[in-house]
DNA sequence: ACTCGGTCCTGAAGGC
DNA sequence: TGCCTTCAGGACCGAG
């Protein structure tokens, strides 16, 4: 669920906890999660100072040495806890960014530890996420990176650009844009809120989308992504949390999960429908 | 070249 | 109460 507002709420926790400092261990706890785990991993990583941790789409580089970055996809479930040496104990002390809740530990699946005291645990009940190294030079080489659309919150992105990433495609305008090389970072969640914010249906063909609607998606992808980015992100789903609820940009959605709801623009029915095996929400009245 | 559906995984939620 | 089924989701891969 984590999709690109998620993902930077998780990259801003853990900077200040990572740039600038080492790797003085790293335990890897199993094989494999979503695919097996690089090759001596742990030897790879200790030692090295991570000099930057940015995002790129759902991505999490953690760049750790000139030309060499891993790379930290969260899956579904994937969360980081982190806590620092206080004193004599291990006082857990939570960014706000940074899930409190710990899970299980029986799925802490690699712990890090940190030249400045921070302990980082990466914990994954379904083991959709994922970890690599690349030594690669630049995006262009790694192979997760590589094939990315633009960055939606970026200069390379904009209404053209949309348009033509959009223009003969046949498939549903809904599947193209949870297509990571039309433009990167969206989910479900997301892709489902830009198009009601758009009034665009998520039946309509990709090639059936002209300037202006084109132009109208763009912005509301970019306004719905900020705002959740401004709201701490929404989908890291607390389990611990006695409501359950996901986090606040949650309490946002327009269309997402409301089945049945009246729409909060035109008290039209939201609908529910299943596109490319996925539930798509959306305003059966104001979205064309 | 493009599009679609199956697959991975586990816990929550709903039905009986 | 407890078991069973269904669903959630991103990325990848093979089939068409």
């Amino acid at each position: 669920m984590p999709e690109l507002p998620e993902v930077e709420t998780v990259r801003r926790g853990l900077a200040p906890f990572m740039e600038g400092a080492r790797f003085t261990s790293v335990e890897v706890r199993r094989p494999d999660l979503r695919f097996p785990l690089p090759e001596r991993m742990a030897e790879r990583l200790t030692g090295r100072r991570v000099e930057r941790l940015r995002r790129r789409g759902k991505y999490i580089v953690c760049e750790y040495e000139l030309n060499r970055h891993a790379i930290i996809h969260l899956g579904m479930t994937g969360r980081f806890t982190v806590s620092v040496a206080e004193g004599g104990g291990q006082a857990p002390v939570f960014d706000r960014f940074v899930h409190a809740a710990g899970g299980d530990p029986a799925h802490d699946h690699i712990v890090f530890t940190m030249s400045n005291g921070a302990r980082i645990v990466f914990n994954d009940p379904r083991r959709f996420g994922f970890f690599d190294l690349c030594e690669a030079e630049g995006d262009d080489r790694c192979p997760h990176l590589y094939s990315l659309g633009p960055e939606p919150l970026s200069n390379s992105f904009s209404g053209p650009v949309l348009l033509a990433a959009l223009s003969g495609r046949r498939t549903p305008v809904k599947a193209a844009l949870l297509d990571q090389a039309v433009v990167a970072g969206l989910g479900n969640i997301y892709v489902c809120e830009a198009l009601h914010r758009a009034r665009i249906s998520p039946r309509r063909l990709s090639r059936d989308i002209g300037p202006a609607r084109a132009e109208r998606l763009y912005s509301s992808i970019v306004r719905v992504l900020t705002e959740a980015i401004e709201a701490g992100g929404s989908s890291i789903s607390d389990f611990a949390a006695a409501d359950g609820a996901l986090g606040y940009f949650q309490h946002n959605f327009a269309v997402y999960g409301r089945e049945g709801l009246p729409c909060p623009v035109c008290r039209g029915d939201v609908k529910r429908i299943v596109q490319s095996g996925r539930s798509t929400f959306y305003c059966t009245s104001c979205q064309r």
